[in-house]
DNA sequence: GTGAAAGCGCTAACAC
DNA sequence: GTGTTAGCGCTTTCAC
C-alpha cells in the first residue's frame, strides 16, 4: 500500500494542470483528445484512484444513496465460528423440521436489488443499513452518521422513528418506502394495499361465490394491514355483504400464530367457506394447520395470502396471493431520491405502484 | 433543505472552537463534561449532520467497506413498469411452472447479511456493488470509483478480474472470497471444499456402500469445483477405488443441464448407485431427470449436492448437501479487512471456514 | 482541556 | 482548451 498518488502526482506526470487531470475524469468532451490521452495513461501508470471524500467534499455530493432496512432477524447477537477447526467437517443427519426462519424470509432482499440495479444505472453506489441500536444515542449517531456519507436515504418502513427521520431529512432527502402517506415531507412509495385485496376478494365472491370470509388480521398497529383490510371490506360491502358480521381473527403476521388460529378454527368446527390472510406467512400458517387435519384447500377451505413471497409458491398448495413489486419499489425509491436531488424544491411526492393478484391452488384447485 | 450547518455553526454556538466540537464527536472523553454537553446541545439544535466526505478527506479514513458482487442475474436490461396504472389491479392466473430463475438463487445475500452485520458491529458502513458492466473500461471506471469511495474491498470470486483487483488493491486492501488460494497479496477467505467433499464421499462409500459413484462437475475453470473434486477423488483412493475409473459428467452448475444428465443416464440405462453433484443446482435438476421417470431416491440412486442453498431443504426428497458457512463468510471477510486496516503490513492472511455435511433423504431414505 | 492553524485531495469558477 | 486559485468541512498536530 504504497503512498496514493494524487491529482496532484498525475498532473506533473502528465504535463497539465490537476484542473484538466479532474476535467479527464468527470467531463472528458471537455478536453482534447490528445491531453485526454496522456492524462489517462498516467492515471494508469500511477494507478491512480480519484479520494471520494475529497470529491464529495469539493462537489457537494458523494454520489452514494443509502438504504435503511429494519432489523427482522435481530441477528446482531450472533456468535462467531471464528475458531473452530476448518479441517474437521461435522458430519450430521438433518431431519425435516419446521423450516428454521429461512434466509429467503428477508423479504427485503428484493428491494435491496432494486435500489443496487437503479442506483447503478444512475451512477450511484449504494449503502445499505440495517437498523439495529444498542441504544436510541446510539440509532441516533449511526443514523446521523450514514446521513453524513450519502446524497439521500431511502427507508423501509418501521425502521427509523420517525422524529429521527425528520432531523436527517432537513439535510438530505428521504424516500419512505411501504407503510401509508404520512404528513412528513418525504417522498413516498407505496402499493395498492387496498385494491390488490379489494381485487381479491371481489374474486372470491363473484367467482367461487364466497359470502363469509374470515380475515386473518396482521398486528393492529399495522398500516399495510389496516389498508388491506379496508380493500377486503370494501369489496364485500360492494358486493352487499356486511363486512362488519364477518369475523376477524389475529395472526400477527406470524406462521405460527396463524397455525393456531386454523386450529383453532377446526375446533370450534366454525371454518368458513374462505380464511382471507393478510399476508402470506400467515396464509401459510393457516395451511400448516388445515393439511394435517386433513381439510380439504381449497375444496373445503380457501386460503390467501399477501405479498407474493418466494414460499408463496412452494407451499402444496400453491398460494393464491397479492403479489408486491418488491423489485420496482427499490427503483422506485432510487428514481425519487435522484429526482430530487435534481430538483430539491419539488412537492413530495407519492407514487403507488400496481400489485397483481395471483390465482393459483389454494382457491382455484388444480390448475392448467 | 436549508443550508447545512457545519463545525463552524457549532462552534460559535456553543461558544467553543471547532477542534473541541469535532472532538466531543470522535473522542468525547478528551473534553470536559459540560463543554460536552454545551456542545451536543447545539449540535441537536441546529440539526448538525457531519459530512462523511469532510471526514474521510481528513482522517484519511471514510469508514465505509466495500462488498463487491458477481453479476448473477444480469438483470441490468429489465424493463421498469413506470408508467402502469397502480389503481388498475391485475388478476392472473400463475399455474405451476418450471420455478423461473427465483430470487433465492441469489446465494450471496446471505454473505451480504453477513458483512452487514460484522460491518455494523465494526462500525463501518457497507457498500455493495454488483460487478456488472456495459464495456471492460466502464467497469474499470467504476471499480475505480468504488474504490476512492471505501477503506477495503470485498471481493467474491468471479466478480472482477484479477488485473484491475490488482490495481485496486494497490490502493485498499482487498480480501477476496472463495475460490482457491491465488497468487496475490490479498487475503483470502475460503472453505473446505475439499475435506466437505471429501467426507460426503467417504459417508457414501462407508455406510452406503456405494462404490461407483457417478460426479457431475461444474465448468472447467472453476476452482471450486476442481477442489471438490479432489476431494472426491481422495475418499475414494482412501477406500481403495480408482476415481479415474469413474464417470465425470458435466453440468456446467446448471439446473437445466443436469436434468438433462439424468435423463441421458436413464436413457443409456447407465444409473449408478450415487450421483454425487457439485453443487446443489445441478443435485436439483438431477432428481428433476430423476423423479419423473419413477427412479426412486435414495433406493434406487442416491444423489447429493454442495452449497446448503435454501432449495436444498425444500426439494422432495430434500437434498444430502454440505453446507457452506456463507454468513460467516461475509463475517470473515470484514474481520481481515479490519485486521488488515490496523496492521498493513501483516502478511497476507488466508482464512479456512469449515462445512458442514447434511444427510438428509436424498441418501440416507425416510428420516427421524 | 481547549484553541489556532495547517492541511486532506478534489471541483468549480474564473481567467487566459 | 487549459491553468490558477479558492474553497469544500472536517481532523490533527502543536501551542498554551
Amino acid at each position: 500500500m504504497a503512498k496514493k498518488p494524487t491529482v496532484y502526482d498525475v498532473a506533473s506526470h502528465a504535463g497539465v494542470s490537476i484542473a484538466t487531470v479532474s476535467r479527464v475524469l468527470t467531463r472528458p468532451d471537455d478536453v482534447r483528445a490528445s491531453t485526454q490521452q496522456r492524462v489517462l495513461a498516467s492515471v494508469r501508470e500511477l494507478g491512480y484512484v480519484p479520494s471520494g471524500s475529497a470529491r464529495g467534499l469539493a462537489a457537494r455530493r458523494t454520489g452514494v444513496l443509502g438504504l435503511l432496512l429494519p432489523d427482522i432477524d435481530a441477528l446482531q447477537d450472533l456468535p462467531s465460528a471464528e475458531d473452530s477447526d476448518p479441517h474437521h467437517v461435522e458430519v450430521r443427519r438433518d431431519p425435516p423440521g419446521p423450516s428454521e426462519p429461512s434466509t429467503a424470509d428477508f423479504y427485503f432482499d428484493e428491494v435491496l436489488r432494486g435500489c443496487e440495479l437503479e442506483a447503478w444505472r444512475q451512477g450511484f453506489s449504494l449503502v445499505i443499513s440495517v437498523s439495529r441500536g444498542r441504544s436510541p444515542e446510539n440509532l441516533e449517531t449511526v443514523l446521523s452518521d450514514l446521513a453524513g456519507k450519502v446524497d439521500g436515504l431511502a427507508v423501509i418502513a418501521q425502521s427509523a422513528p420517525h422524529d429521527v427521520l425528520r432531523r436527517i431529512g432537513k439535510r438530505i432527502p428521504i424516500v419512505y418506502l411501504a407503510g401509508q402517506r404520512r404528513d412528513d415531507d418525504f417522498d413516498h412509495i407505496i402499493t395498492s394495499n387496498r385494491e390488490g385485496m379489494r381485487a381479491l376478494a371481489e374474486h372470491l365472491v363473484d367467482e367461487h361465490g364466497v359470502h363469509d370470509p374470515v380475515y386473518v388480521a396482521g398486528p393492529f398497529d399495522s398500516p399495510d394491514d389496516a389498508e388491506r383490510y379496508s380493500g377486503f371490506a370494501e369489496a364485500l360491502r360492494s358486493r352487499g355483504i356486511n363486512p362488519s358480521a364477518l369475523p376477524v381473527l389475529h395472526g400477527e403476521f406470524s406462521r405460527g400464530r396463524a397455525r393456531a388460529v386454523a386450529e383453532d378454527l377446526i375446533a370450534r368446527d366454525a371454518l368458513p367457506r374462505a380464511i382471507v390472510c393478510a399476508n402470506d406467512q400467515m396464509a401459510l400458517g393457516i395451511l400448516d394447520g388445515l393439511v394435517p387435519a386433513g381439510i380439504r384447500v381449497p375444496e373445503d377451505v380457501i386460503v390467501t395470502g399477501f405479498d407474493g413471497i418466494d414460499d408463496s409458491a412452494r407451499s402444496t398448495p400453491r398460494l393464491t396471493t397479492v403479489m408486491q413489486p418488491m423489485l420496482e419499489l427499490g427503483r422506485a425509491a432510487v428514481r425519487a431520491m435522484v429526482t430530487r436531488l435534481a430538483d430539491p424544491d419539488l412537492e413530495p411526492v407519492t407514487t403507488q405502484l400496481p400489485v397483481t393478484v395471483l390465482l393459483r391452488e389454494s382457491s382455484e384447485g388444480a390448475m392448467g
